[in-house]
DNA sequence: ATGAAAGCGCTAACAG
DNA sequence: CTGTTAGCGCTTTCAT
């Protein structure tokens, strides 16, 4: 395993390490000739940049960290993706390391990813209380983009969808076809996103005048599947169960889909269902599922962006980009059992 | 962004800077009193590790990588995430960046890790022709673990499941349920497992006595969603269509559903299915799959056990892990339409 | 345009 | 047990 270094090229084209370098990386000034010779020789050799020595060397690696809140949800996979994609066009190597929502799993791996001295973050903050490891960071003037996720009072840059809009959709969409009992599976109310969708519930329903049943309004933390499942089950078991039920996310959408299945509800003549977040079952599933859609890849490609051009030195202040949902009506919501509840929306489409 | 180095540790504890890094990373020997002393100037000084500057004097970095070919796969998220929690237990930090089943994406990500002196790599092989940033992999002494699929050829701990025995599993359960006429929608050959999975169909069909239609076999690039669901909906299509379907990865088994449902193919009425590869979609589905379960989590933490094996020194000749794999039957397999085809399958359970 | 020299922050002999 | 010393491979002045 000898590793071939430039002094070993510039050895053999017959010039300086420093000449070497510079053509090698195409810095300072080298003529076309002795790039050549140089850059022969390197293919020869064999030779591969030793990213970690440069990076000591500039005091900083061409790395990004990339810190989503559950790589398994499919929502975190593909802006990851399109994260990727984006950043190593530009030469960077994004790191991916998944909190699984545990804050102090967090903590450790931003903290690893400093010591690796990364360019800058992208994270989906995991709730919890002491965020002071995303203090820090900004402090240390490494760039932070949070993605999703805002957290208040924190100072960085953030894109997220649309939170707010997309539940007023989703219930509007419920609320028209004559729902008036309609549960609100969420997720963990220290998300900020869960947060806003429940803003969104709410407001929706004061909007048009109906009274919330607030034992209808459940939050659990949707990571753990089980829990998403036991509290969707436990809403529907219900004498009085809702005709209606708004998922907070893909997760929770298919504990309330496993759940109907399970209690023997059919979807939609026994319950309507909403969904935030479109993913790749809701389409195979049967009915087809209605839902908020989010324009994922283009979150991911503006936390990209909104990162290289802080890479880049740009110093405005930091930004909050939302992006639009879109309601993509399907089949799994319908007008509820007895459809007698229609009246007094006049102001509805 | 002033950094703290040893050397600021060192001064404030009054010692000199190598005793100051014994101290903190716990080598060669150090007085209790000044190891002490040495980490309450680190806590004070907020030091922190620069592991860049440790992994250039030390030649490699504690950085592992892992490649999958398509991280948006639930099989490869799950086990990439168990990879992670084993290798990160013995300190080292996972470095994941999809192949999108790309090989020449995987050639570049190949070469980066090396040139950021990863101490070892976890591939699952793209397909394609031309291996050799592998074998060289193998060559410079980087240990190289194969994950889901093996490289003939290629000298290298592999770990995989028992495609070949799933795959007789799940064809045997069709056989012995009367199907005949059984089609398999499976995974670019240019794939090893997929090349297994062809193998295990062929082995039962023919261990049964039953001819195989040979049009009833297709191969596409499952990663292109597209593309699976294209040659499930012509297989579904024929007026000669297969009694039953035998999909050789999750997104292809999600292809055939749909693909079924658009024909109006009712599950498992008119068409059986059974998937390769269990996911939490499959007991959401109405009816919910019948599938050959892999056993994901111990596929990622065996994969990361050798290869922290290797890094240990172990120097055995290449092994190959290979993890059983069952049948998990649910309610999308039934006997055909018309059961008269039930002669001559004594051998059957 | 090129070369010489000085480190980035850390580890690892080698003395003492 | 601790200090001194010499680099890891690279970039970056500063000369020439």
């Amino acid at each position: 395993m000898t590793t071939i270094t430039i002094r070993e090229v510039a050895l053999l084209a017959g010039v300086s390490q420093s000449t070497a370098a510079r053509a090698l990386n195409g810095y300072g000034s080298v003529s076309a000739k002795t790039s050549l010779k140089v850059s022969q020789a390197a293919q020869q050799l064999g030779y591969r940049t030793n990213s970690i020595a440069q990076a000591l060397r500039r005091g900083q690696a061409q790395f990004l960290g990339f810190v989503p809140s559950d790589l398994q949800n499919p929502f975190f996979s593909t802006v990851g993706r399109n994260v990727a994609d984006r950043v190593e066009s530009e030469g960077y190597t994004l790191l991916i390391a998944s909190s699984d929502e545990e804050i102090d799993r967090e903590r450790r791996i931003i903290e690893n990813l400093r010591s690796s001295l990364v360019s800058g973050i992208i994270v989906a903050p995991a709730p919890g209380a002491d965020r002071s490891h995303l203090l820090k960071l900004g402090e240390s003037g490494i760039p932070l983009t949070l993605i999703d996720r805002m957290v208040p009072g924190l100072a960085a840059d953030v894109v997220k969808t649309e939170n707010v809009g997309g539940a007023v959709a989703a219930i509007e969409h419920l609320l028209s076809l004559g729902h008036r009992r309609i549960a609100l599976l969420n997720d963990d109310l220290r998300i900020y996103s869960a947060t806003e969708r429940l803003e969104g519930f709410r407001t929706a329903m004061a909007r048009h005048g109906v009274m919330v049943d607030d034992t209808l309004i459940v939050s659990v933390r949707s990571s753990y599947r089980e829990n998403g499942y036991q509290a969707a089950y436990d809403l529907l078991a219900r004498p009085d169960r809702p005709t209606a039920a708004f998922a907070g996310d893909n997760i929770l959408t298919l504990s309330a889909v496993r759940a109907a299945h399970d209690l023997g509800l059919r979807i939609p003549d026994d319950l309507s269902i909403v969904g935030f977040d479109d993913f790749d079952l809701a389409t195979a599933l049967q009915p087809a599922l209605t839902v908020i859609a989010q324009p994922i890849a283009e979150l991911g490609k503006s936390a990209a962006e909104l990162m290289l051009k802080r890479l880049d030195g740009w110093a405005e202040p930091p930004v909050e980009v939302s992006l639009p949902t879109s309601l993509i009506i399907r089949g799994s919501t319908a007008s509820p059992p007895r459809a007698d509840t229609l009246q007094g929306l006049s102001s509805l489409p």
